[in-house]
DNA sequence: TTTGTTTGTCTATTGAATAAACAAAGTTTA
DNA sequence: TAAACTTTGTTTATTCAATAGACAAACAAA
């Protein structure tokens, strides 16, 4: 049943906004907030009284006049609190303290050779508590715990198959819950990375976007209207196991011709061996990066052909989505230079024309922690939304 | 800017939601309304007394006592007013006249073998003509006219693009509202297949459904969370040009191997030609389906082949959107006792274990003209919408 | 017949918004 | 330099859509 509307529900919401408007808009006056949100001006000055007192915001010396009283200026508090978001990769866990405007104050970086769970839990477990320590003092404290996790994660947050970590069915959520009493969501990490992109990186300006995530396999985050789509049961995205090759060969997931068989971080290093790329055992993306650095043939044609398998699956997600944007991020926009050319090439020759219109295909900047601060941002929202509520 | 809540817009949300209830749930007394909707009781019955006066409801003889008085019972006034939706198919023109809960009234169809667009048009118009001299008289008349189209059609109701119809950037929209002075909506007949099968058809039930339109081509109608999903200019649900088959054969789109190359009407007749079945000079869909209830043994093996295409496209979609629910419809609903084991039994061999979980496939039932209903209720749910505005 | 229950109407109250008056603090003009 | 005007922010009276609860009507149960 849909909720219905009273007094102090429109109050809430009417809070929400304006202080989403001085979040936005930092610094602005109230005159200017209550001309960009079309409530009374009264109304506004009584909403940021309230704010001011709860420490969300803060006013700060006068503004410039534009021909009467000079305006006090208002800003978002975002030291009023912090998150702390984890990205958990395969191989290493990495966690990011950030404020609540998703500023990154720390951030720590381990390794972890050992995946099984009670390991992975302990080492996380460290990290947090080593975010935790550095967090500056403030009115609210850690407000939350983001963590990404590489794997099919539902709705309630319990990881309930990651292949690439060997777990099934763990409610890590619940176990570091309990462990920190901090409010604590779980989430795939391609949901995160693309909410991430969408918040901070090269998605902010895009409310239709689609975020692939090319790790080890490939997995994708839809964000459409604003707002991660997770379909009925948090799943959406496996675009890793779209089929773009029917006759091809056979999938790990038992399908055929998927797509990260073609244009993963997996299926380049294994067509490197394929084809006898002068290699040493156990070579990484690194390497292969080395090698087209200096402008190896076989590496460069090997890019180019990885370029060319990524376009084709994403001329699919542009004909089902028709999105804004295409965000390509994770293991493989570190190869952007040598696979963004072949990876347009594609898209310019094969996607229907009209679906070619107001299409903007990026990388991710690497130097930000996507899938860490799209975490940490849903902890930050939860606690706003908790927040304005009235008491 | 999002919208900032007053009293105004409090009370023509909450009189929306009363008004909905009554729809779903006639007949409904006021104070189940009450107690369904939170709102308190005297409001109610306040706003009730509104949407009697606007004749949008009205009360039918009272209703079992519970143990005190006989409650009153409301319904929902589905002869206020009519809508009509036309789906304009290649060689046909298909209109229904609905009342406001969607019930056809009238419907008429006219073969159309000159698909030029003033030719189109003329017979379009006679055809609404031919509807509203058929709508009873109703306090709102007709309230609004629907159109679904085959082609691009973008999000001010411009069909950009209709291949199969020879048209290029027409503006039906604009032609029909000024000839009848009523408000129309075009949209692309998936989109409105997709929403008339989630109001009227076999997707009542779920929120997330992919509704997929298997005519001459392949379309798609996207329904995430209650709402129709249309991409950023209207383009969304091009499935039928999601390659499945990179390394296959070109599709007139320019791209390789794409879904409707393999399991659309057009694919089955021409594979029935390939064959050599057995069959007269510009055979049909019928023609087909003749030989395959006479067990014909090539015309089951053709189909058998379609509904494993079908559903290896299917796979593709289940892995992107975890819906709820996958609708076939359109021409190839007509052959689903030959194809709908073959479909299913590739999906479950092929799609992830989580993902097949809570997933319904279903043909459209034939009997039901989706999307005349579905462009119908987009005019209906605007009257309506308008309606409720404060005066 | 009296008592209790349910439904629906009516009235007083609440409070979050708006409209507008007022105050404060600036700039501009005569 | 003082008066007039402008802009920003605060305060107050008003509006009105909701709620709470009293009351009325019409039933069922004891």
């Amino acid at each position: 049943m849909q909720i219905t509307w009273n007094q102090q529900l429109v109050k809430k919401e009417n809070k929400a906004i304006v202080l989403n408007l001085i979040m936005q808009n930092s610094p602005i006056s109230r005159a200017d907030a209550a001309q960009m949100s079309g409530l009374n001006k009264g109304t506004v000055s009584s909403l940021v009284s309230e704010l001011l007192e709860e420490q969300l915001i803060y006013e700060s010396g006068p503004g410039e006049s534009s021909g009467g009283r000079r305006p006090v200026l208002l800003l978002f508090n975002q030291k009023a609190g912090y998150s702390i978001g984890i990205d958990l990769g395969v191989n290493y866990i990495f966690g990011v303290l950030t404020d609540l405007q998703g500023e990154i104050v720390v951030e720590k970086s381990v390794v972890n050779n050992h995946p099984e769970y009670s390991n992975t839990l302990e080492q996380v477990n460290k990290v947090i508590n080593a975010l935790i320590k550095a967090a500056p003092p403030s009115p609210y404290g850690v407000v939350g715990i983001g963590i990404g996790a590489p794997g099919v994660v539902n709705k309630e947050g319990v990881i309930l198959l990651a292949p690439n970590l060997g777990w099934k069915n763990v409610s890590l959520k619940k176990d570091i819950e309990s462990t920190f009493n901090i409010p604590v969501i779980v989430e795939n990490e391609a949901n995160a990375g693309a909410y991430g992109e969408k918040r901070y990186g090269v998605g902010k300006e895009f409310d239709n976007l689609i975020y692939v995530s090319v790790g080890i396999g490939i997995g994708s985050g839809i964000i459409l209207n604003g707002e991660l789509y997770k379909g009925i049961n948090g799943y959406s995205g496996e675009v890793g196991h779209m089929s773009i090759d029917v006759n091809g060969p056979r999938c790990r997931c038992g399908n055929f011709g998927c797509w990260e068989l073609y244009a993963s971080e997996k299926a380049l290093l294994n067509k490197a061996k394929e084809i006898g790329l002068d290699l040493k055992e156990n070579h990484t993306l690194s390497d292969i990066i080395d090698l087209a650095r200096n402008e190896n043939p076989a590496a460069l044609a090997l890019l180019k052909e990885i370029g060319k398998k990524l376009g084709q699956g994403m001329i699919n997600i542009i004909h089902t989505f028709n999105p804004q944007q295409i965000i390509i991020g994770n293991k493989l926009a570190a190869v952007q230079t040598w696979i963004a050319p072949y990876v347009q090439e594609v898209i310019d020759e094969y996607t229907l024309p009209y679906h070619q219109m107001d299409i903007q295909v990026n990388f991710s900047d690497l130097s930000l922690p996507a899938s860490a601060l799209g975490v940490a941002a849903f902890t930050t929202e939860n606690f706003l939304k908790s927040q304005l509520q009235v008491q």
